[in-house]
DNA sequence: AAAGCTATTATTAGCTT
DNA sequence: TAAGCTAATAATAGCTT
C-alpha cells in the first residue's frame, strides 16, 4: 500500500492516475503489461466489428510491437500516400537526371569518335602536307576546320561535327590531287635541269675534245714544217715557246 | 438475455466470443464503444510509459479514427523504417549510378580536352612533318601515340592521356631540331650544286674564250707568213683549205 | 439511434515469489 | 528479472429509455 513502486499515494489498489510513472521498474512493467491489452483489444476490434484495426506501440528503447488487422501494408498505405507521393516525385527527379547524365553522355562519345575520325585525317594529311598549309587556307569553308582545332568544340552538335568531317575529307582529296600535280611540276622542272646540265657537260667534253684535236693537228703540222724546212734549233724553240703560251700563258693572262 | 443484440447464446451479461458480431446494430454498438476504448487505452499507455503509441481504425464505411501519441507523423516515419529502408537502398543505388555517370562525363571531358590538344598538336607536326612521318617512329614509345590515333582511347586513363600529351609535346620539339638539321644539310647540297654548276658555266666559257684566242692567234700567225714569204695563191690556197678543215672540217667530222 | 444502466467480465496496479 | 496473484478498477454486453 505505501510501497515505492506505487507512484500515487492516494491509491490503494488498482485505480492509478494517468501521468507519467515515474518509477521506471514499474513503467516497465505497467508498458509490458497495457501494451499487451492494447494490441488484444486492437485485434477484438478488428474481428468483432469487421473492422481495419492498426496498433503500433514504440517503448523508450525503440523497439516496436505492432498489430494490424488485416494487411498492415494496405493499412500503412492508405495512412501514408501523401508521403509516398514525395518519394515518388524524388524518384521521378532523379531519374530524369540520370536520362540527362546519359544523353550528355552520348554526345560525348560521338564527339570523341568525331576527334578521332579528325586525328587520324590530320595525321594523313600531314604526309600529303609537304606542299604547305594549304589545307587551312583552302576551299574558304576552313572556318570549321579552324573551329575544330579550336576551343569550341563542345559547343558543336553532332551534326555540325559530322558535316566538318565530311568536310574535311573532301579537302583531304582536293590537297592530295593538288599535291599530285604539284609534284608533277616540280618532277618536270627537275628534269629540265637535269637535261640542262647534261648538256652543258656535252658542251665542254666537245670543247675539249676540240681543242685537243686542234692542238694535235697544230702539232702534226709544226712537225712537218720541221721535217720540210732546213732543221733550226732556233724555229723549234719558236714553236715550242708558242705552244707553251697557248696552252698555259694566254688562259692564264685572262683568267 | 435472449435479446438480438446478444450474438452468442449462453452468454449471460458481459462475456462474449470474439468473432464477427452479425448483428449489424449490435456491431456498430460494440465498434463505437470498443474503438473509443481502444483509443483512450492507446492514449493511458503512452502518457504513463512515456512510450509513442498510435492506433488507426477504419470503418467498414472507409472512415478513419486514429490516436497518435506525440506526432503521428514521427511515428509512422518510425515504424515505417524498415519500409523506409528500401527506399533509403534504392536512393542510395540511384546516387551511385548519377556519381558514375558524372565520372564518367570527366574522363570524357578529359579526353576530349587531350584529343584537341592532340589535334593541334598534330597539326603543329603536319607543318614540320615535310621530312617523313619519323614522328611516328621516332624514339620508341610512340605505341602511346598510335595509341592516341587509334579506336582505344576511352581504355586509357586521364593520366594515361596526360602522359602521353607530354611525349608527343616532346616528340615535337625532338622532330623540328632534326627538321632543322636536315633542311641545313639540304641547303649545303643545294649550295654545293649551284657552285658546281657555275664552275661548269666559267669553265664553258673559258674554253670558248681560249678557243676564240687560239683561232686568232692562229689566224695572225697565217697573215705573218703570208707577209713574210714569197706571195703565192698556191700557198694562200692551201692555208685557207687548212682553215676551212680546221674551223668547220675537222670538229665536223667529230659530231 | 444514441445515451445510460448495470451485471459481468477484463484489465491491471501493487504485491509476492 | 520475470511471472503469478489478487484486490480493485476499467471496460463493456445487453439491456432500458
Amino acid at each position: 500500500m505505501d510501497s515505492p513502486t506505487n507512484h500515487g499515494r492516494k491509491m490503494v489498489k488498482g485505480k492509478i492516475e494517468i501521468k507519467r510513472i515515474d518509477n521506471p521498474t514499474s513503467r516497465q512493467v505497467t508498458f509490458s503489461k497495457r501494451r499487451k491489452g492494447l494490441l488484444k483489444k486492437a485485434h477484438e476490434l478488428s474481428v468483432l466489428c469487421d473492422a481495419q484495426v492498426a496498433a503500433i506501440v514504440f517503448s523508450q528503447k525503440g523497439k516496436l510491437y505492432e498489430y494490424a488487422s488485416s494487411d498492415m501494408k494496405k493499412m500503412m498505405e492508405r495512412c501514408e500516400l501523401h508521403r509516398r507521393e514525395y518519394f515518388h516525385e524524388e524518384r521521378l527527379q532523379k531519374e530524369q537526371q540520370v536520362q540527362d547524365l546519359k544523353d550528355e553522355i552520348t554526345i560525348m562519345v560521338n564527339s570523341i569518335e568525331l576527334l578521332q575520325r579528325h586525328c587520324r585525317l590530320v595525321s594523313d594529311i600531314s604526309i600529303d602536307n609537304a606542299i604547305g598549309d594549304s589545307i587551312y587556307a583552302y576551299e574558304g569553308d576552313n572556318m570549321h576546320l579552324r573551329r575544330l582545332m579550336g576551343e569550341d568544340l563542345d559547343t558543336c552538335s553532332v551534326e555540325e561535327l559530322k558535316e566538318i568531317t565530311i568536310q574535311i575529307e573532301k579537302s583531304l582529296t582536293i590537297v592530295r590531287s593538288r599535291k599530285a600535280k604539284l609534284n608533277e611540276d616540280e618532277v618536270g622542272k627537275l628534269k629540265a635541269e637535269i637535261a640542262g646540265k647534261r648538256e652543258l657537260l656535252n658542251e665542254r667534253t666537245r670543247l675539249h675534245e676540240m681543242f685537243e684535236e686542234k692542238t694535235l693537228w697544230m702539232q702534226s703540222r709544226n712537225l712537218e714544217s720541221e721535217k720540210n724546212a732546213s732543221s733550226s734549233a732556233c724555229e723549234n724553240m719558236h714553236i715550242s715557246n708558242v705552244e707553251t703560251d697557248l696552252f698555259i700563258g694566254l688562259p692564264r693572262s685572262r683568267v
